[in-house]
DNA sequence: GCCGTTTTCGGCCCGACTGTTTTCAGTCG
């Protein structure tokens, strides 16, 4: 069995048992582990080999065992056991908000109920009242959480999220009783999708902000309010919390509710060990049972008085940043104003809905100094893909746009089709013509993983091709990538000076930033890439940078941070 | 089930909110 499977089984096993009502810290030992080998980097099969997995944090002797025996034997005799206990489809209750494992267990063995269809039958025919610790809050609450569980799997695009996200703070940063606000949560972490809005604000009036929270526009369900905390479901049918706190803790809590949930432990159990207690109010000395507070006026402070540089949020995933600022070491991350060009424009010699010239403008009115044109290749017929006489014809087109104006470059690019065997898709001549080939793969995405990963490799190693593009194919939200052995893509990519795009449209956010460090690591540059075919498009490279920060790239390791020159300079000498 | 400069036993991050209770359990983040 694969890491990814073993790390799926101990998650599985952890929800089983808490159904079951183990105690809940050995579920956790489960959950911990799962996590460990999802974090862990380096070869996985060499651990089980030489016996090495109990070596791992939160991995122990007993685990060992069952991750040995679950990757020898494809599966485990208490795994069996609890699937034959319980019937699969409970899992899935789990995800309903409100209802957790203690409710499944008690509305399985009480009315047999096993499905969400069931458990939404039974709230409608007014019988959960009955069970003990139910009642009609309950009852209705259920209703309500299945009913938003249905509308959506509960997760977001980042660029949805974050105007509704604005809109929000809008509505509250000029009451007068509000001293500062932020958005915190996987948001201000930059994740790939959103699950909810959390929004912080420091006051020491919190009552009338708290009801202009829930009174404003465009909401479909206050779903919580309380003294300094309430939460509401937007009409887009995204939840939004609000948080009120003093403004001695926001930084505390700004940190807390900002999160990793992996992050904010481990930061602390850091503190615990220093002799601290660390929570959303505050980071407390404790000396014979007596807690001092000490304060800090930002998150910055926070980080010092726990003997550590400042992460970034985009960081706290609990994955080395807190050993990097233990030792200083936390990278000075790209920001949005290193980005001077776009590369991956798409105008309407293909499917773009702008020209040439209007893209250029586009381009200078948000301050950037070059563009890099890619409109399709030939083979993509339905984006009209561009015949060699139309590309000809752009090209001549951006001499004169080059010529006519003065301060500002346009690239000449391609965003070619990888055919089905990996070839680009223009005979040599022609690609030559190019200042940069984005290679892409647009078709055939159910290809087994060895072949399409053969397929990828082999564009890889033509000498034309400057970037892979959206290396995966993922559109998230609606549908996975094609299979692909990255870890060979990134390889073959340093070896023969690719350059992978982070792909900045947010259905895409491809590379994944998982990836963007290894990439990094292995000295590949990146470029971000907005991937746009409209105006509002082009604003879509904050959340590529997004993703780099994610990934923990500095300025050099992105290709358009670079002036104009240097970017020629690295084309030519990849042509060369 | 894991872990250890206080520890091989007894903790494990912890507080808000809600609803069902009459002091607490469950869920969430």
């Amino acid at each position: 069995m694969e890491k990814q499977k073993i790390i799926d089984a101990l998650n599985e096993i952890a929800d089983w048992l808490e159904i079951k009502g183990e105690n809940s810290f050995k579920c956790n030992a489960y959950r911990t582990a799962a996590r460990t080998l999802e974090v862990f980097d380096g070869d996985f099969s060499k651990l089980i080999e030489e016996d090495k997995l109990a070596e791992l944090k939160g991995i122990g002797k007993s685990l060992a065992e069952k991750i040995t025996t679950l990757t020898k034997t494809d599966t485990l005799p208490l795994l069996e056991e609890l699937r034959s206990i319980f019937p699969n489809s409970l899992l899935e209750l789990l995800k309903i908000p409100g209802v957790g494992p203690k409710k499944v267990k008690t509305v399985f063995e009480k009315f047999d109920i096993k499905t969400v269809g069931e458990l939404e039958y039974a709230c409608n025919e007014n019988r959960l009242v009955e069970l003990p610790g139910f009642g009609l809050k309950t009852q209705e609450k259920i209703l309500k959480g299945i009913e938003l569980y249905k509308r959506s799997a509960g997760r977001f695009l980042v660029d949805v999220v974050s105007s509704s996200s604005e809109r929000l703070l809008n509505s509250l940063k000029n009451l007068k009783e509000v001293n500062s606000l932020e958005v915190a949560g996987s948001l201000r972490r930059a994740r790939e999708t959103v699950k909810d809005i959390d929004i912080l604000v420091a006051s020491k009036k919190p009552e009338p902000i708290m009801k202009a929270f829930v009174l404003q526009p465009k909401i479909a369900q206050i779903t919580n309010q309380g003294e300094t905390k309430s939460s509401i479901v937007l009409e887009e049918g995204i939840s939004a919390d609000l948080r009120v706190v003093s403004p001695q803790e926001f930084p505390f809590a700004l940190n807390y509710f900002t999160g990793s949930k992996e992050h904010n432990v481990a930061l602390r159990s850091r503190a615990i060990k220093m002799g601290f207690k660390l929570n959303e109010y505050g980071l407390f000395k404790i000396e014979d049972d007596k807690e001092t507070l000490l304060k800090c006026k930002n998150e910055k402070e926070i980080y010092k008085a726990l003997g550590l540089a400042y992460i970034p949020p985009e960081l706290r995933e609990d994955r080395g940043e807190i050993e990097a600022a233990e030792k200083n070491k936390i990278p000075e991350l790209v920001s949005d104003k290193d980005v001077l060009g776009i590369f991956h424009i798409h105008t309407d010699y293909s499917d773009g809905i702008f020209t040439l010239r209007n893209a250029v403008e586009i381009a200078k009115s948000l301050g950037l100094i070059y563009i890099g044109v890619s409109d399709h290749s030939q083979t993509a017929a339905y984006a009209n893909g561009l015949k060699p006489d139309k590309v000809k014809q752009q090209w001549e087109e951006i001499d004169k746009l080059n010529e006519e104006i003065g301060d500002f470059k346009i690239f000449k690019g391609i965003e070619s089709d990888i055919l089905v065997n990996g070839a680009l898709d223009y005979d040599e001549n022609l690609l030559s013509g190019f200042d940069f080939v984005i290679g892409s793969v647009h078709s055939h995405f159910n290809m087994k993983e060895k072949e399409m990963t053969d397929r990828i490799i082999r564009a890889l190693e033509n000498p034309y091709i400057t970037m892979l593009g959206h290396p995966t194919g993922r559109l998230l939200l609606a549908r996975d990538g094609y299979p692909v052995d990255m870890d060979a893509i990134i390889e073959t990519s340093a070896k023969n000076n690719v350059i992978l795009e982070i792909n900045a449209n947010p259905y895409r956010l491809d590379l994944d930033w998982r990836y963007c460090r290894k990439a990094i690591e292995k000295g590949i540059i990146l470029s971000i890439n907005p991937d746009t075919h409209r105006r509002e498009g082009f604003e879509h490279t904050k959340y590529g940078v997004g993703v780099a920060r994610k990934g923990w790239c500095e300025k050099h390791h992105i290709l358009n941070t670079r002036t104009a020159d240097e970017v020629l300079n690295i084309f030519k000498k990849k042509k060369s």
